[in-house]
RNA sequence: GUGCCUGUAGCUCAACCGGAUAGAGCUUCUGACUUCGGAUCAGAAGGUUGGGGGUUCGAAUCCCUCCAGGCACGCCA
């Protein structure tokens, strides 16, 4: 299905042509709605190129330009814009077709690839914290709309879950584990001795050693030590699936850093064979001295001492997933102090000839009130799984203030979905790249752009078809008379325009922000038009447009991660 | 020291690839309830886009420079 923007576009392309003139610039949505629903510059970016007058140009690809029945004739405004004003029949027709449209009329990709989204990576032997939500929130909404785009996605978990820290853990384990606490909350008590061996391996260097013998045996494969690493691993990730059901995350694959352990001596065998590595001071390197910018900083891929490192582990991790997965793209959601680590990584896979897309998605910090990265009074991270419960917590409050009648199973259930929403929507409602602010009164609230106020949108309209007894009308186009309902209606017809932009920088606020555009729209609308009581065909009409609206609300959510209730 | 990221209303954030008079929300103020959930809506106020230069018809956006904060820079991940 086709959207306004991509039938107008098609037109001003036909236009110049017929015009005589070379293809430019694009067809975009309106800045402003004096300026109507849509504007193309093409006529100011050709007038700069052949120093002409863009106002006559303008008016030149208007004499070629079909709008057909789509708009009012469209005008030559500022120093040389074309606005479009969509009519309000076009958008009762165009609404017409997403209501009947399974996909609300977003078009799948034109190529659609396979892609690896490499997101969340928790570490064994630690608990998730704050810091993991972006990861996490992030790579599941992208994960999402690329699916939802037609692209094949693979989940995968990269978990920390090999290390130099398995050395203390295991250390720990055999001299200071306490066999009750363990039962009682294994992965605090693996914690807890990992952070006291740490302590103890910091003051006494003959702890510090022991801890590296541990760690040589566990690689060279020793029974015992596999078996507590084993242990410590389905621990961290018995924790890991808990947050995750929470959550709604789902992962295809969770290949972990051990996964490519009996990869690792083959690639860096092949790096030195093909020349892209070298020996340097006994350690294998990689030099990039033709890329400026990488030029004073080499990656070592196998160390003095024979151990394989982390840039190890990434680049067998490349071939894995472009060999073997056929990846024709890897993301990566992975934090920004990560981004020196990623060029090189990529700049070796290039030189190794792989071609695949790779990306490294970043993003900021999660901050306290004082602007200081998120961390407990103690100077801990906050365990993810204390901020969701809390989260939960809060939102159940809310509702006993608000709507105390429900049901216990009722406000369970809808506590998860408003607390846990709120969340993931706080955090991908702004860009990723900027730290925000960390809130509850702010990602709780009722008013604004935060979760609970699209899911009150949504709920509004359950609560209308509840009213009503019935469920959405099966209509032709709708009847489009007052100046919200039009709003409404030309709004919802611009979720097909907005969830492939998400996919051009990774911003899923861009989405976040349309849905809270619409609920407004929608609240609007809910204000001045009444619905129920109304004869046919209107009343019809604007059920259906009701039920369009909810079906985009639920939808869009979904697209990020989040649930709707259908009350609250 | 070098490189990367960030800096927008009092606060939290938008602004797609250079477009028109930089937009929302929170807060404050003013209106609207015999209502399909007022958990809302309508309106007002609020700006030297960190500072200064430059590029051009046009800059928050591109270039230079300075300031502030953050991060990273050969054997941790």
């Amino acid at each position: 299905m086709e959207t306004f923007q991509t039938i107008l576009a098609k037109r001003l392309s036909d236009a110049l042509i017929a015009a005589g003139l070379p293809h430019a610039a694009e067809l975009t949505p309106a800045t402003d709605p004096r300026f109507g629903d849509y504007q193309t510059n093409a006529a100011l970016v050709l007038g700069k190129e052949r120093s002409e007058n863009p106002k006559i140009l303008a008016a030149k690809i208007l004499t070629q330009f079909d709008v057909g029945d789509l708009c009012d004739p469209p005008t030559v405004a500022g120093a040389g814009f074309i606005n479009f004003t969509l009519r309000a029949d076009a958008i009762a027709r165009k609404a017409g077709e997403v209501l009947r449209n399974e996909r609300l009329g977003v078009a799948k990709a034109k190529s659609t690839r396979r892609i690896v989204i490499d997101f969340g990576s928790p570490n064994v032997a630690k608990p998730m914290h704050v810091g993991h939500i972006r990861s996490t929130a992030l790579g599941d909404a992208l994960a999402r709309i690329a699916q939802f785009l037609g692209h094949e996605v693979i989940r995968d978990n990269h978990v920390g879950d090999w290390g130099t820290q398995f050395g203390m853990v295991i250390y720990g384990w055999k001299n200071l584990l306490d066999r009750e606490a363990l039962q009682r909350d294994p992965l605090a008590e693996i914690v807890r001795i990992y952070k006291e061996t740490n302590e103890r391996s910091a003051k006494d260097p003959q702890v510090g050693e022991a801890c590296r013998r541990e760690l040589v045996k566990l690689q060279a494969g020793d029974r015992e030590n596999v078996r507590i690493w084993n242990e410590c691993v389905a621990f961290s990730m018995q924790d890991f699936d808990h947050i995750y059901k929470l959550l709604d995350i789902h992962y295809d694959i969770q290949c972990g850093e051990s996964f490519y352990n009996d990869r690792l001596p083959g690639v860096v065998d092949r790096l030195l064979k093909s020349g892209v590595a070298e020996i340097s001071e006994g350690a294998v390197v990689v030099f990039f001295r033709d890329i400026p910018e990488l030029a004073d900083k080499p990656c070592i891929v196998r160390k003095r001492d024979g151990g394989f490192n982390y840039a190890t582990t990434d680049l067998a991790t490349v071939d894995y997933r472009i060999n073997d997965l056929k990846a024709d793209g890897i993301w990566y959601v992975v934090g920004a102090p990560q981004i020196l680590h990623f060029k090189q990584i990529f700049a070796i896979a290039r030189r190794e000839g792989y071609s695949a897309d790779l990306r490294h998605i970043t993003f900021g910090s999660i901050l306290r009130a004082d602007r200081k990265i998120m961390k407990t009074r103690s100077g801990e991270n906050v365990p993810l799984r204390d901020l969701l419960e809390e989260a939960c917590k809060r939102a159940r409050k809310i509702i006993e203030e608000k709507n105390p009648d429900l049901s216990e199973t009722d406000k369970i259930d809808i506590a998860q979905k408003i607390g846990i929403g709120a969340i993931k929507y706080f955090d991908l409602s702004q860009y990723r790249m900027t730290d925000y602010v960390f809130s509850w009164e702010k990602m709780l609230s009722l008013q604004g752009n935060t979760a609970p106020y699209l899911q009150n949108a949504y709920v509004r309209i359950r609560s209308i078809f509840r009213k009503a007894g019935e469920s959405a009308p099966n209509i032709g186009n709708l009847i489009l008379k007052s100046p919200a309902e039009i709003n409404l209606a030309k709004r919802l017809c611009q979720f097909a325009e907005v969830v492939p932009q998400v996919l051009n920088d990774f911003r899923p606020n861009i989405l976040a922000n349309y849905l809270f555009e619409l609920a407004n729209s929608f609240h609007a609308f809910y204000e001045t038009c009444q619905v129920l009581k109304l004869e046919e065909p209107a009343r019809s009409s604007r059920l259906a447009l009701c039920d369009l609206a909810g079906r985009v609300l639920q939808r869009g959510l979904d697209l990020l991660g989040i649930k709707v209730p259908e009350k609250m």
